[in-house]
DNA sequence: TTTTTTACTACCCTAATGTGTAGTTTTACG
DNA sequence: CGTAAAACTACACATTAGGGTAGTAAAAAA
């Protein structure tokens, strides 16, 4: 049995909801509040298993209330429903927690199925978020040959990026100090900065620096 | 009329699927090669408008193959096939361009799903690829309360990021160099480093620096 | 109210960083 | 082969960063 809980400040979309998931002969709505408030005080947060969240409420927002469901109950499998698809929205949603993010024109099917998707361990999303979130991935400096670093100059920016010092990095790649200082000139002239921390924090967004 | 290129080693998966496109009466194969390499002689790439690519291919790897395939033809949409998902193969094709990253095991009308649904703006996956991504976007620091920053602080580092000195940074935020040296020397504790670049990198990875 | 914690300000000192300039060796290329 | 670019090495120098220590005022806790 799949426990729900909706939040969602408009009153019909609300009630409709309810309602077809109710329907659902695996499903039972434990409660459904018009804020992320009512939901907390409710104290039905740890017990559900999938929560809707709308990211328009009036007083703690969908983002900041996914984030605070989620230290209450980290296994609910938080799904946002908005009208919004800006960028804060959709990475905001992510960041705090959410496993899906649906547009709130989604039929009553659409919902339902997004739920089971959910529970059986994927993110349900409209096909244009998902793209975003993929692209979010993809290095953007393919054009911008300045930008595009060598491997000896992405292993010294990775290396930066741990911190460690001109000496260290010098022995661990076998080069003088100012060889490494050579390297990093060219690092700092690709990405145009002028330190170390600047440097990673490109990095980071260019997609250089290694792992996620 | 889809253009499709499809580059994939084992011979017996390459004809399948190209069999099996084909049959798809607004599909066409233009190629069908067992190595990058080939794929790149053959000219087409810059004709096509979906790659399908294997990962684990002998010489120019699926992940190398497909930032070299972008290069030549940014709008043609690649969709990895592969048998592996760990974390580097995953996130190193989508870094790379991938739009879609689908399980070697797909059967043949998954895979027309797929590009189908690559060409309609969504990005095809296993819901447990999915999941996975939009899990790497989660703060993962929601227990560990020694890594909350204050706003202060939060303020500080990214300031830190843009590589701004102590000084100009107590001139912007009206402290004291040594006030802003307070809060660094927090921040840092916080975060388990003893640099800018250190925490910087680490700040990305908590999600703790803002925007993407 | 007293005590403790938090948020600063201040000073010192050493190591590390960023940058300029210059020379050498290796590699690539016509 | 000659030559230019790339890949180092070397030295100098001003600035910054990181960390230790200490003191003060305000806020929170006892």
């Amino acid at each position: 049995m799949i426990k729900i809980i909706i939040v969602e400040d408009n009153n019909f979309a609300r009630t409709a909801w309810e309602t077809a998931l109710s329907a659902e002969s695996n499903f039972v709505v434990l409660g459904a509040y018009s804020s992320c408030e009512e939901a907390l005080d409710s104290g039905l947060i740890k017990k559900c298993n999938v929560i809707l969240l709308d990211i328009g409420l009036p007083g703690i927002s969908g983002i900041e209330g996914a984030e605070l469901f989620r230290r209450i109950n980290e296994k609910a499998l938080i799904i946002m429903i908005s009208i919004k698809d800006d960028d804060k929205s959709i990475f905001g949603s992510l960041q705090s927690g959410a496993v899906g993010y649906l547009h709130k024109s989604v039929s009553p099917e659409e919902l339902i199925d997004a739920i089971n998707l959910a529970i059986k361990g994927g993110s349900p999303m409209t096909p244009q978020i998902a793209r975003r979130v993929l692209k979010s991935f993809h290095k953007y400096n393919l054009g911008h040959s300045e930008e595009n670093l060598t491997d000896k100059e992405t292993t010294i920016l990775n290396l930066l990026a741990e911190g460690k010092s001109y000496k260290k990095i010098a022995d661990e790649i076998f080069l003088s100090v100012d060889g490494v200082k050579y390297h990093i000139r060219s690092i700092y002239e690709k990405l145009h900065v002028h330190s170390r921390a600047e440097a990673v924090n490109k990095g980071q967004k260019l997609r250089i620096l290694s792992k996620w």
